[in-house]
RNA sequence: GGCUCGGUAGUUCAGUUGGUUAGAACGCCGGCCUGUCACGCCGGAGGUCGAGGGUUCAAGUCCCUUCCGAGUCG
């Protein structure tokens, strides 16, 4: 259920609902991929950073510890104790990320698994009905993440079998959520526009998908090697052929400026590992631009990450105590840089919306979508 | 005092029968990261080889002297 309360320009304030609450829109979803973000954050420390909506993995969930499992100890949101809402990534990443480990065939993707080489089948039957134990608000579909740049053959051969997978997904979705034993009936699917850099070939597979009835639309096989100018472009090129009555969500984006650049564009939702794994590799961001908390310059900087914000960190930790915690390699270095960054972004959001419901989304954007690309 | 083993980058150490511009690891300095195989990856700076003399076309390497350290015997 989604529901457009105000726009500007293409840009689009809106309200997400799911059986573990509402979602805020333009929102950026938190990754944990293995239920758990990286860098020592739990749940409980969700709350606190802002955000709203979790992301976790088919693939790495059905690996370890597994679906089956994860069902027996009540789900995902349970088992991790997170209570709201959940999206789950279907394993199409994957069939990008994992490329020397799989095979691609019409049923679906053989991967060896990365931790032990033992085969793993994933069509989209299987992405869905794992899905369905974790239990999650948003399942998406299974689709292959194609690496850019891509030949027109392949990618046109490509979407038109992540199109009948979309097909496949849609029957055993349905299936799946009307069991009366199912972990979370309200679970929703969302479709997955592919067609790497070819605009007809992304038009078209968004028309074909837009007449599967889906609950959300995501634009998928971006920032994964092409020039960000030409995301941009794909992003213009598709979005006039998204429904304008779902959500759309640019997966695995991006910079605060691609955020930014994405709302403007008419996206919804975001995701991305980058907040998370710059934090732990010493890059924060902050209002004025990004900074490598590892430099010297910060070693009897008294000052917090970022003067402007009201993270936990910034509350209570300067610049030097945060350098020496990264130099000496202490474990708490890279939760308190993550629970900033995470932060950050989920308040970047937050002023976003703030900004459309004030109608000054462009002068926000004229003010910070340059801005914040620096490096300090 | 005698004998033995050592002294090479900030640190711990490699360095072949003498032979290109003396290497590694860690540390230091900097960069990268986009639906997470990721506390990872890439790059850079840094040494008159303890000191002095000798042999040689050529010495970290061989010889002599000397300084320093460790061990051991008196």
């Amino acid at each position: 259920m989604f529901k457009v309360i105000k726009t500007e320009g293409r840009a689009r304030r809106g309200i997400f609902t799911c059986p573990h609450g509402t979602v805020q829109t333009p929102v950026f979803m938190n990754v944990g991929t293995q239920g758990a973000i990286k860098g020592a954050v739990s749940a409980h420390d969700l709350k606190e950073i802002g955000c709203q909506v979790e992301l976790s993995n088919t693939y790495h969930l059905h690996l370890r510890p597994g679906d089956t499992l994860v069902r027996e100890m009540g789900g995902l949101h349970r088992f991790m104790g997170w209570d709201g809402p959940i999206l789950t990534d279907s394993g199409g990443f994957q069939v990008f990320s994992l490329s020397g480990l799989r095979k691609i065939e019409e049923a679906g993707v053989t991967f060896a698994s990365h931790i032990d080489g033992r085969r793993i089948f994933m069509g989209p039957e299987e992405s869905m009905q794992i899905q369905a134990n974790l239990g999650s608000d948003v399942a998406m579909a299974f689709d292959e993440c194609v690496e850019n740049p891509a030949t027109y053959e392949y990618a046109k051969a490509s979407c038109e079998r992540t199109l009948r997978w979309l097909e496949r997904c849609r029957v055993e979705h349905d299936r799946l959520v009307a069991l009366p034993d199912a972990v979370n009936p309200g679970q929703v699917l969302f479709g997955i526009n592919q067609g790497a850099t070819f605009p007809d070939l992304r038009v078209w597979h968004m028309e074909q998908i837009a007449k599967i009835d889906c609950a959300g639309y995501a634009i998928g096989g971006l920032a994964v090697g092409e020039p960000t100018q030409v995301m941009y472009d794909i992003i213009d090129a598709v979005e006039p052929y998204m429904p304008v009555d779902k959500p759309r969500y640019l997966m695995g984006v991006g910079t605060p400026s691609n955020i930014i650049e994405g709302v403007a564009r008419g996206v919804d939702f975001f995701d991305c590992v980058m907040p998370a794994r710059n934090a732990r590799h010493a890059k924060l961001f902050t209002w004025a631009g990004s900074i490598n908390i590892r430099n010297e310059k910060y070693k009897r900087d008294d000052r917090p990450i970022d003067p402007l914000c009201t993270c936990p960190v910034c509350r209570a930790f300067s610049r030097s105590y945060l350098r020496h915690l990264f130099v000496a390699g202490e474990m708490l270095a890279m939760r308190l840089a993550v629970l900033h960054n995470l932060y950050f972004y989920n308040s970047l959001t937050e002023r976003i919306r703030t900004a459309l419901e004030s109608g000054s989304f462009a002068l926000f954007q004229a003010e910070y979508s340059e801005k914040l690309n620096e490096r300090l």
